[in-house]
DNA sequence: AAAGATGTAACTGAAACGGTTACAATAAAA
DNA sequence: TTTTATTGTAACCGTTTCAGTTACATCTTT
């Protein structure tokens, strides 16, 4: 399975906000730029105010993004909006058999090797800031 | 989203083929050790086959794992069972406006960074063996 | 021919995704 | 105070994927 399109529209939302910084920022307008509906827009805003990283403004409109983007990690937005169960990547078989040596231990076996490879991916994540899309988008646009 | 249990239970169905080397190893046997249906193990069997790691023996039964288990990868089994359009990890909204300069360049920003993190993952997932998992299996079932 | 296995089509229920309509709640402006 | 613009959210929808299940044709050996 993809990571769903939520984790790049959200990235592409962050983008909108601060690129159009002059004016209020509202869902419509980021459901333009983005190609969606403002439904789908205001379900991320909710999400990404629940993980502290920006604020809405109610009746009247607008967002502000409550840290400089280069402490606002890709992971942090990963996080905030992809529903993963348990934060785990790796979806584990359930019912692994007792009665048998492999299926009693598999588990064991697994589950370092499973979470390593999340670790890592996770840690990549990370090194990555909105401040680094925002100055790649810069030099883009002045192309 | 979460990586679908194939990927857990594919390798399971390695640690059992090997463990069990000396009898014949059939579907019936390795969906009770994993706890699912057999039909479910056939359909990974054909696409672990698919992808050249293993022979399936028609009619009569059995399965023989093509390499040592040192050459196959947890890649190469992700690979083989996890269908993900394009190997595309990450899933990028399909209708970025091309009029807005936002729209128009987050696929650009995006791309390099989104590529760097699969890759990471996937080199992790190179770096671990179906050898390993033998291994540490024979560990913790001699415990 | 019988037995035992794989290969595969067809279907199911559940969940997630992305989208859409509708409307209540809110805040500011007129 | 009314109007206007906006967010917040519930209730849907169609599609896809997942994991499972039944049924049965096919194949290989006995």
């Amino acid at each position: 399975m993809q990571i769903s399109s939520r984790f790049t529209m959200a990235i592409h939302m962050f983008a909108c906000i601060d690129t159009f910084k002059e004016q209020k920022m509202t869902s419509d307008f980021m459901a333009a730029s983005i190609g969606t509906n403002p439904v789908i827009i205001r379900k991320l805003l909710q999400q990404l105010k629940a993980a502290g990283l920006i604020e809405v403004a109610r009746g009247t409109g607008g967002v502000r993004i409550t840290r400089p983007l280069e402490n606002i990690t890709f992971l942090d937005v990963y996080r905030a909006v992809e529903c993963t169960p348990d934060n785990e990547l790796f979806h584990f078989h359930e019912n692994p058999n007792e009665k048998c040596p492999v299926g009693r231990n598999i588990h064991h076996v697994l589950d370092d090797k499973l979470n390593k490879v999340q670790k890592t991916m996770e840690n990549e994540l990370e090194a990555i800031t909105l401040g680094d899309v925002k100055k790649d988008l810069q030099e883009w646009v002045s192309k």
